[in-house]
DNA sequence: CAGTGGTCTAGACCACTGA
DNA sequence: CAGTGGTCTAGACCACTGA
């Protein structure tokens, strides 16, 4: 294995894509001890705070654990989420191995409600952009998701731009880069408007979850409510201590 | 500041604490600066590596943000909750500034329902210890808890260590070490049992939580299922993409 | 005992930011 | 330009595990 020095990408994170691959495609199977540290820096011809440093990050997402003494081994039954799905709707599908979807039901600007200009930082009579839509996997609806993105972001919002992600329109498409999301998670009742977009009955259970993304310099830009069918819909993660 | 270098805590681990510790006294207010790395190298006469150990920790939990070039710079709105909310009823309204309770309704060794025995990978014949508990914030029921426990970690469950923290007994007093733990969130809604238990009328969103706690050799061995009252309770997190 | 991972330092070169 | 954080190496000593 020859790394790209030239491509800017550090060499840290080209190995854990790489062991990662080893894992994913079981080179390396669930319960085997995987290379020591000193194996791979010869194997990759890397120091070892680089090996260390990829192999870290999979103890951190739950794909490795490590005993002293011992050596580092594949877990049993790796992440079927990371936390980077309470991220993306749409990467979130993939991983699930659905066909994500969207259908635009609203699309305006307007002076925020109260709850988004709480979560932005900005003054009710700051005009934002505010968008509703449909989502959907494998064309069913699972999702209601309300979006407030503060106009200072981008100039225009085409609607064409909202039939897919609109977390990949940001991030790739506009460069914009990302810093720390916050989310709240809660459970609550159908109400009549929910309810016909979902065809759900009223008081069905939804999983309602929000997402509010800063900028990297710390400022809140993009607000975001869904509500999930409660039925059609989990959250699942994996948190380590070690 | 002078570390202990006898008391067998990591250097890093120590400079993570005092940090910590000046944000929260706000000696590091928001939206400042904190001293470059190479300063708190010399402040702390400790290494570079051992300096960013410490930092990039506070950083993944959302007190801090850097900017290459410029420095490093405390958070405007800091964790409320971080993840570890999700491992400790008790260690979590203590955080939210309410007294954390605990009411015994059941206690047995049982054969394990489906659900667990697929959740603690053991046969459905293998005896596990079962606990239900009601659990309270400042005496208000906010939550039915169910607890499955595999019979090979304890010998017997006293049902006087159930008023208080399980998570904290396991921890501390049986000195049981913890690996991964496995999170599922869903919204459901409360059938005539859960009701009564929580005051509520039937049909009321309840916010589903379970958790798989892991050994660090990665076997499961503890598996709990919350019903918390959706109008009381959520879920808050910080998420780090930097 | 040899081999594992855990901690820590010193030093290097780099890309980036603001003045 | 000087100062920041980002990456990377080499080398050291340690605690722990199993044979």
């Amino acid at each position: 294995m020859i790394f790209n020095t030239q491509k800017g990408i550090p060499l840290y994170r080209q190995l854990y894509e790489e062991l990662k691959k080893k894992i994913n495609r079981e080179e390396w199977p669930e319960n085997n001890m995987i290379p020591s540290e000193t194996a791979l820096m010869k194997e990759y011809g890397v120091g070892r705070e680089t090996v260390r440093r990829a192999i870290l990050q999979l103890v951190n997402e739950g794909y490795l654990y490590r005993r002293r003494g011992i050596g580092t081994v594949v877990c049993r039954k790796r992440p079927e989420d990371s936390l980077e799905s309470l991220v993306s709707f749409s990467a979130e599908m993939i991983k699930r191995g659905v066909q994500p979807g969207a259908k635009l039901i609203d699309l305006e600007e307007i002076y925020p409600p109260h709850e988004a200009s709480e979560a932005l930082n900005i003054p009710p009579e700051e005009k934002i952009f505010y968008f509703r839509r449909l989502r959907l996997a494998d064309r069913v609806p699972v999702a209601v998701e309300d979006s407030y993105l503060k106009s200072t972001v981008v100039e225009e919002i085409e609607p064409e731009k909202l039939s897919g992600s609109f977390y990949d329109y940001l991030v790739y498409e506009k460069q914009i880069p990302l810093g720390r999301i916050q989310v709240e998670i809660r459970s609550v009742s159908a109400g009549q408007e929910m309810a016909s977009f979902l065809n759900i009955e009223t008081g069905a259970p939804l999983l309602r979850l929000t997402r509010t993304i800063h900028s990297t310099n710390e400022q809140p830009f993009f607000y975001l409510v869904f509500h999930f069918r409660g039925d059609l819909y989990s959250i699942k993660s994996d948190l380590n201590f070690t």
